[in-house]
DNA sequence: GGGAATCCGAGTCATCCGGTAGGATTTAGC
DNA sequence: GCTAAATCCTACCGGATGACTCGGATTCCC
């Protein structure tokens, strides 16, 4: 698996969120209930997803949950990121500011890493997902309670 | 992280075979000890590999490892899949041989998996820079002595 | 002030990862 | 046929992480 259960049940608390329309916050538990996943939990997720001010939330009764931004500006690698930590496909490559790539394997002499061609292009193809999906398009397709019709999945980093 | 050790320590045993000219088997003992990786723990990861019929192996003295097929013809979706097993980016995904995926979530009722837009995204961001990436590459990646010039690592899935 | 809610930290249980250990089996070369 | 070199196989182990649960502190509306 490449995402745990944190990235799934965060990704729908979120998706939970964009679909309500007032201003008003919605509490943890109207959500866990809605998504049948368990309440003591979510709590851990939603924090997460607070210190990365992508929720903000207000305290006490009738208190809850709700996007800081719209749902539209909200892109979907920053959001399993909050939930999953710094997203890579390998322990040693680590990402630096200026997009470049670093690799601990790099510099015991000569020759190139050999796996480092592989995982830039693992990693473009994971953050170009992410990073081209908002949240309204999952609240939008997963609003469609019409009949699927063999959804056109692809969209992002294909020409073709 | 996206993958384990057991992918990159894969890979690079598969780069350290493809690199070699000849048609003698390679011993384990003597890649771990050019990529100075523990050998006992090599063991079990070529296991899968030959299971995946991606090496072949002769026992006895003088025996070892080689690559079952051309280095061109072995692309890394097969090896990453051998040593990590199926490759989803989330448990409750599923992929069923008609190209279509299954959810787990799917038919609670009524509503679509919310996520499921955003795992077959990634899902087929990963599986196309896997796919796309021959052995061959990588071994030619690695070979090149010379100085790295920044390489242009895109190349796969993209049309910029 | 009571209750509904967010906050926060600790603890638990299982699984997996990374690696070690020990031995059985096969084979080339003497 | 003995020995050394290699593959094979199974079991084990310590640590980290995942997926929770629990208890309580705090905040705020009515």
């Amino acid at each position: 698996m490449l995402f745990s259960t944190k990235a799934e049940y965060g990704v729908r608390l979120m998706v939970e969120l964009g679909r309500q329309p007032g201003a008003e916050p919605v509490s943890l538990s109207a959500v866990a209930e809605s998504e049948r996943l368990p309440l003591s939990y979510m709590e851990h997720l939603v924090a997460k997803l607070r210190k990365a001010e992508l929720v903000r939330s207000t305290r006490g009764a009738h208190g809850g949950y709700k996007l800081a931004r719209p749902a539209e500006e909200i892109t979907m690698d920053q959001v399993v990121e909050a939930l999953e930590g710094q997203i890579a496909p390998m322990e040693c490559f680590h990402e630096v500011p200026e997009g470049k790539v670093l690799c601990s394997h790099e510099g015991d002499g000569h020759r190139l890493c050999a796996t480092k061609l592989l995982w830039t292009r693992v990693q473009s193809g994971v953050t170009r997902a992410l990073a081209g999906t908002t949240l309204a398009e999952l609240v939008e397709f997963s609003g469609a309670d019409g009949d699927p019709e063999e959804l056109r999945v692809e969209a992002v980093g294909t020409a073709a």
